[in-house]
DNA sequence: ATGCATGAGAA
DNA sequence: TCTCATGCATA
């Protein structure tokens, strides 16, 4: 039960388990984040799918943040230069070319970059760890929430003196893998985490990158989704928390990793350069469109689906309604898991042998590790994914030089 | 941090 | 329809 529901952009509860309601979770810190979710306001829903019930009852939200929306949003700053009416989309992409040719990039496309007429500051106090004050007390570097002090301040402080204005520390370098992906590109061996490297960069530089970019930007108090958005502000494209969480974890594809490296190696320069500044611009949020509920698979049910998928990692659209059918699930749910899953696959990070039973009799501890399995239309260069024992994941070519929406 | 979802573009 | 890039909603 409980799948196909459509919920307004912003439902508080959610029937995810059969019956358990797991309301909002108020909880507070993984490490430098807190959970977003909190106030939803412009439950507009204008466009309904093609589904067929849908009787919408949207309470009268939109309740005046009435706490600290007052912050002042210097313009000086790189990345505070959200305008109404302006489109940033118009010329901030001029900056980011690649001098690849063969790196057609698939166009960035803001989500809902509309937000501007009313927009109350709502959730996202993920960023109330965001230095708003730095070495400026303006007003709002006091803002104590039960205790959890923000280290920002004497970071900031500490770190204006020892701020190096550019990035130079390759502090890891395991001499394994390095021999893979794209198989008309040049990886010489000129390639370094510092400084402007504007070629193509390797899995290792990738990985030693994400490594550095994710120190540095807890070390200056930010949070990814921080940084999303001050992307977005300042080159004009806006990335979410998800996405910056992947690229920092190295759960991009090589060359989605590829595309977002300069923006995030920008941002960091202009991070660490730009000494005191707030960061604190509204969210755009994601009204409008409604969005189909989460479907909670159980985890028998992904046993299942794990299995046929070993079997055969694309089901015709027969199996996959069969299967469906036999989970009871929707053909469509169905569609998308194995997509998903082939996905992830692809870019393999860690989270492999999911949490449960799953394949007939193998010994914990003896994963089989999801091996590509090379489809006649597909590629198939599985790289070897050995390392020693944390080595950290790794990137896979990806059909890099092709298939790009190149227009 | 991740699971499921949406959409654009390519096959 | 699949792939790929991305993100809301969740755990």
């Amino acid at each position: 039960m409980a799948a196909t529901t459509y919920l307004p952009a912003s439902s508080a509860v959610t029937t995810d388990l059969d019956g358990s309601v797991v309301g909002m979770n108020i909880v507070g810190g993984y490490h430098a984040s807190a959970s977003p979710r909190s106030a939803a306001d412009a439950n507009e829903m204008k466009y309904l799918p093609q589904h067929h019930h849908h009787h919408n009852h949207h309470m009268a939200s939109s309740p005046s943040p009435g706490g600290h929306a007052a912050v002042s949003l210097s313009a000086a700053n790189p990345w505070v230069s959200l305008q109404p009416g302006a489109d940033p989309w118009a010329a901030s992409m001029a900056g980011m070319h690649h001098a690849h040719h063969h790196h057609p990039h698939q166009d960035v496309k803001p989500l809902s970059q509309q937000a501007d007429m009313m927009h109350h500051r709502q959730q996202q106090q993920q960023s109330m760890g965001s230095p708003h004050a730095w070495h400026a007390p303006v007003s709002s570097a006091h803002y104590n929430p039960g205790g959890a002090g923000s280290p920002l301040q004497q970071y900031h402080a500490a770190m204006n003196g020892m701020l190096a204005h550019h990035q130079a520390a390759p502090q890891l370098h395991h001499p394994l893998h390095r021999d893979m992906q794209s198989p008309h590109h040049p990886q010489h061996s000129d390639r370094d985490v510092s400084g402007g490297e504007d070629e193509t960069p390797t899995s290792d530089d990738l990985e030693a990158f994400a490594k550095q970019f994710k120190q540095r930007r807890i070390k200056l108090g930010f949070t990814q989704a921080d940084v999303g958005l001050a992307l977005g502000t300042l080159y004009g494209n806006v990335f979410s928390q998800t996405t910056i969480c992947r690229f920092e974890a190295l759960q991009l594809s090589f060359k989605n990793m590829c595309k977002l490296k300069p923006l995030l190696q920008k941002w960091l320069e202009e991070a660490d350069s730009t000494t005191g500044s707030p960061t604190s611009i509204d969210k755009i949020a994601a009204q409008g469109r409604k969005r189909k509920k989460r479907t909670s698979i159980e985890v028998s049910v992904k046993g299942a689906l794990e299995q046929h998928f070993h079997k055969q990692p694309k089901p015709s659209a027969q199996e996959i309604s069969s299967l469906a059918d036999s989970l009871q699930l929707e053909k469509e749910v169905v569609r998308v898991w194995f997509c998903n899953r082939r996905q992830k696959e692809k870019r393999m990070t860690p989270p492999n042998t999911l949490g449960g039973e799953m394949m007939e009799g193998m010994p914990p501890g003896s994963h089989m590790h999801p091996s590509y399995a090379h489809h006649p239309d597909m590629h198939g260069s599985p790289m070897g994914q050995h390392s020693h024992s944390h080595s950290p994941p790794m990137l896979s070519p990806q059909g890099m030089g092709h298939q790009l929406t190149a227009h």
